[in-house]
Order: structure tokens, then sequence, then C-alpha cells
DNA sequence: AAACGCATGGCAAGCGGTTGCCAAAAGTTG
DNA sequence: CAACTTTTGGCAACCGCTTGCCATGCGTTT
């Protein structure tokens, strides 16, 4: 087994041990038709019995494929990510590929230090929830292989879930319950998906006949809430769209603290759905999406963009569907109360 | 700045066009010392113009250090694992390593397969929660450079949290709120963990003149919350250890659905302190431990060990404190009740 | 002034695969 | 049986960087 004194054996050794040349045993491992059956045979043997294994350092070194892919996500502590962490190892593991995961923390600057350190040792990037401008996107998206997930930037490969549909959803529910007001708490001001919600927020708003304010931003995450809430609490609205569910929950307990009824006094609804969206008290109503297929899918058209699939214009934007999970922090509008005024 | 036509300039295109050898640029690169500060700053200068950046594989071939480690997490959704991976990222950018993140799904063997397909593209692993055998482990450790996480294992270097003191921690708790008898809710059978903190539970027990039952293993996953509820109501106990929050969490949900009030009926504890814990309802008493340093501890035993720090027996493990966050999952137990014989 | 030491930089041999090209061997065809 | 095609396998040149060893040239020592 370990014959050869402790390095691992390489090709000379299994081509020795087995009598041909090191380029038929190469292609005995990668290329079966190029060898004779009972030659490729005789080499597979040999090389199992030496316990051979591929340095995968090497064979990336001449082609420059790494057969490796780099993920980058905003947060790597929010639970959104974790769908879309798993479905991207899936489906790059399902290609035979390795998957490194890179936490940007939220800034542009780590995104595109990471990928400029990373860049020749991968195959190719995606980005969850980038923080950089389109212009820098599409310039990394023409030097390099890259995929967005959570935002579109025109030429660009990427998967999102409809949160646009999904956005006109949440107006939609909340009009039906009689709400007359509504108030978006905006994440990150570089946040693609903050824009795009507002867009669609205030728009539906004016169909729906409406009141719609935008405060922010505020941290996407539970420490957000707080001041949130109070913002949220000052404008007297009677229902409040969080950025996502992290900073939904947050609000929550501020509500909750500051003696404020949800759904009774004010409605709260998140986006994502993530995990403690179902047990936080009350559960929170949240536009559900399936982003472990987005993470999937946004792999797919990395590795399976094989130079000749669209890149530039005409880039495949995948678009999942989304749908809103109704749970018990939306309700109707309270008849009597007309703004809730309470205080600490 | 793109001269050469498109590929990457390499160390021969520096040499050429700074008038040096490439072994010069090499070494004006790598060794300061080896090298004239003048020759030095111009090499510099020239790469800078050129747009070079190191090859990392061409880098890592020869001397087979990849500076990559690669990480092993039992279940990628769990948010116990978040801290883990945050804290291992962190410390492997801070070494200028690049971290790897696999899933191995609760699988000794996802495990096993997937340290070998790394092996020879990492200079070492990491395994949180591992699933295998202390023999195929220390096997495991002595062919690659291996750190565990929430195991500990002889001869192999590891980081974990206190998690025997922790037990004895909460064992003092139930005592200390009149509780005669405890449950204890296994995790998977391949858990060292689960085995422990069973240890310390009955152990604990005695001394304190209570009755314990392990109960399980149940999946440790929200899922597996109903099945260890109705488990540890059928027992009658009046206190309930989980062995990590997931599983307490879905506890607490069926003990919602039952009617059985927490913790006026039964007290229930968990473990790891997740996100969620503090917001679950009845927020939950459970054991904290900072993982996130425990995941920076162990890169730093893997990294840090330059081969002459101790391994095999004599190997570093190291020992995160815990404690016991009190919320309200636990209560006195109730005077008049004897146990909760409520049904569905 | 001869002998010597040291700083500096070049040469070239790897690291472990892949692959284009060619030659030998085997199989086909007339 | 000769001429020709198709397999099959070997040679050797990379891929980009590191590094041991050696040569050069300069400053120092006696």
């Amino acid at each position: 087994m370990t014959r050869g004194g402790g390095k691992r054996p390489t090709i000379y050794d299994v081509a020795r041990e087995a009598g041909v040349a090191t380029s038929t045993v190469s292609r005995a491992l990668a290329r079966p038709e190029r060898v004779n059956a009972a030659t490729r045979e005789h080499v597979l043997r040999v090389a199992e019995r030496l316990g051979y294994h591929t340095n995968q350092l090497a064979r990336a070194l001449p082609s420059g494929r790494t057969r490796t892919v780099a993920l980058f996500v905003a947060d790597i502590t929010n639970p959104h990510f974790f769908g879309i962490i798993r479905g991207a190892e899936q489906q790059t593991r399902a290609a035979g590929c390795t998957l490194i995961v890179g936490d940007t923390e939220e800034s542009p600057e780590l995104e595109a230090r990471n990928i400029e350190r990373l860049s020749g040792s991968v195959d190719g990037f995606v980005i969850a929830a980038s923080r950089m401008s389109d212009a820098d996107i599409r310039k990394l998206g023409a030097e390099h292989r890259l995929t967005l997930i959570s935002r579109q930037v025109d030429g660009v490969p990427s998967a999102i879930v409809d949160h646009a549909d999904g956005t006109g959803q949440i107006m939609e529910h909340l009009a039906s319950l009689g709400h007359r007001s509504v108030v978006y708490l905006a994440g990150p001001r570089r946040s693609w998906l903050a824009t795009q919600r507002w867009k669609v927020i205030s728009h539906s708003a004016r169909e729906l006949g409406m009141a719609a304010t935008r405060l922010g931003p505020f941290p996407p995450a539970v420490r957000g809430g707080a001041a949130a809430a109070d913002a949220a609490l000052a404008r007297g609205t009677t229902a409040a769209i969080a950025h996502n569910d992290l900073l939904a929950i947050g609000m929550l307990r501020r509500f909750a603290d500051r003696g404020v009824g949800v759904p009774g006094d004010v409605s709260v609804v998140g986006y994502d759905d993530i995990f403690g969206a179902d047990f936080c008290s009350p559960p929170l109503t949240t536009l559900a999406g399936h982003f472990a297929e987005a993470g999937r899918r946004a792999v797919d058209l990395l590795l399976g963009a094989r130079g000749e699939a669209p890149r530039g214009r005409g880039a495949a934007q995948v678009v999942l569907p989304s749908h809103l999970v109704v749970r018990e922090s939306t309700g109707p509008v309270r008849a009597g109360a007309k703004r809730p005024e309470k205080n600490l």
C-alpha cells in the first residue's frame, strides 16, 4: 500500500509499476476511449494497488481549470444564506467540483478583494446579494466567470427569487386587511433588493390608494430592529414591511418591549422566511422563496456556461417564484384605534 | 496594463520586462532579503505595472502547500455551525489562507470521502462534530493534518467548549429548581457529544439524588422535536434536556400543541444557544459557548502546528468555557402537579 | 597584492499532470 | 501480398513558480 516510502504515489510510479508510459496512465484515467480496454484495466488495477490519487493541483496547472467555485455571501451569520450555501454546495459537488465559501461582511471592498485573491484559483464566482455597483459587477463579469444571486445586472447571469412579484403579494395582502398606509424599513443603501422593493412598494401603494413611506437604511440584522420599530412607530403606520426577517424579528421584539400589539396595533411583514420566522412571536408573515434552488441554479449557470453559453447581453436571468407565507404578525387593521401612540 | 495579449502575466513577463531572471522576480516577491533593495523595488514596480498576480496553483505545486483549509460540518443548515464557520473563516483569512466548507450531512462515509477527495488540495482539515469512530479519526489524524471541533480523540488536536462542566451546570440548575427527575433526549448514536453528555447527566443525577433517563436517539433537528417531546411526556418527567437547541425548539412546539405548559408542567433545556433560542416561546434555557472562538482556535491549531507542534500523544486539546443562559423554559417544579399526564 | 567572504542574481531542475504529434502495430481492403 | 486506415501507446513540451547550487563581482583582511 504505502510503497514508495511515504510520498504519495504519482503517475510515474504507476507507469513504472505497470510497465507503460505516463501518458498511458493519464489517459487510462481520463480518456478511456484513447486506450485499450485491457491496458486500461491493468493500469487501473496497479493504481488501485499503489493507492494512487490524482493531484488536483498538478492537473489544474496546465489547463487552468481548477474545478472549484467560490461563493460569497454578504453575511454568513444570516440564516437566509444557509439555503443558498447548501444549494450551491450540493450542485457544486454534484458537478464534481469544490465550493469555497467567503463572507464579505456587507462590504463591496471585501468582495472585490476576495475575488482578486481567488482569481486564478477558481473557475468562477457566485456572489449572493452583492453590494458592488452595477458598473463594477459588469466589469468583473467581463473579466471572470461570474453569476449573481439576488441581484440582476444586465449582461451578467443571475438567479433570483421573484421578490418584485412577491412584494406585490405583500402589498395586496396588507390592502386586503384594510391597511391604508405602509412603511418600508429599508436595508443597506447598496442593497439592490432594497431599491427594487421600494420601487414596487411605492408603485403598488399608488395603485392601491395607500400611503407608503421609506425609512432607513437599517442594518439587516436583529439588532437593527429596535431603531426600525421606533421609526415605524413614530410614523404612526399600521403596517410595516421589513427589509428581511432578521430586521422584522428585531422589530417584533422591540414592539413587544414597548407594549405595542402585533398585529393588533401594527402588522409586520418580512422577507426570506428564514429559520425562526415560524416560531418567533408572533410567527412572522414573510415572503418565502426557494433559495437553495437559487443557489443550485446559480452554480448551474456558472458551470454550465461553457464559454459558448450566453454571457454579455442576453445572459440568462433565472427568476424563481416566490410566495407569501401568512402567519400571525399581520392582521386586519383595528377598527377603533387610529394609530398606536404608545410610549415606553 | 494588459500587455501580453489577454493572458495573465507571469513572472517570465515580469522578468523580461524588468531585465532580470525569473528567479530574481520570484525572490523579490517572496524573499526580500535575498535580493538587493533597488532591484526588488524595480521588479515590484514592473510587476505592478503589468498587473501581475501570483498563480497560487503554480506556487503550490512544488511545495505542496496550498494555503487552503477545509472545514466539514455535520449539518450546514444547523445555525449552531454558523458561529464555527465564521470563526474558522476569519482565522483562515487572517492567516492569508482560504477556507473550503463542506457539509457532511451527518454521514461518516461522506466525511471520509470528502477528505479523500480534497486530500492533496488542502493543507489540513477541521471537522466539526465528526461522526466517525475514534479509530478512523486517529488514523486520519496520522495521515493528514487534522483538527477537531466538539470532539476529543486522543492524539488529535481539538477545540471544544466545556460541555461536561456545562452539563453539570444544567443539572444543578434543575436540581435547584426542585426537579427530582430528568430525561435526556439524545442526539445521533454516533455523536460523541451525546455520549459525553449522558455520562455527565447520569453521574450528576446520582450525586444530586435525581432520576435520569436517556431516550432516543432523535435527529438533532426541529423535526425531531415531536417524537422527543412525546417520549419525554410518556416518561412523566418534569425536566427535559435536549441534545441541542434545534431539538429543544421542536419539543417546545410540540408541547405547545399538546397543551403542556413550559415550564409549568415540564422544564426544557437545550445546548448551543443558537440563533432563535432567545425568541422562541418560551425563550430557551440553554448552554452557551463561544463557538466562533472554537472555530478560530481549531484553525490556529491546524495552521500553527508547523509540524513540530504537538501532534500524536500530547496533542493540544483546547477547552473553552461554557455558561448556562437561563431563560424562561425552565422553572421550579410545580408544587401540586405530580406529573403531566395530559394527552392530545 | 593575494586571498577570502559575502551579497547578489542566474541556471536549470523539478512539482505532477495533460496533450499534440508521431511511430509502431494491428486490422482492412483490393 | 501490398497499400492503406485505424488503434494504441510513447516522447517530450509545456503549465508557472520555487529553490539548490553556482558564478560573478565587490569589499575586506592580512
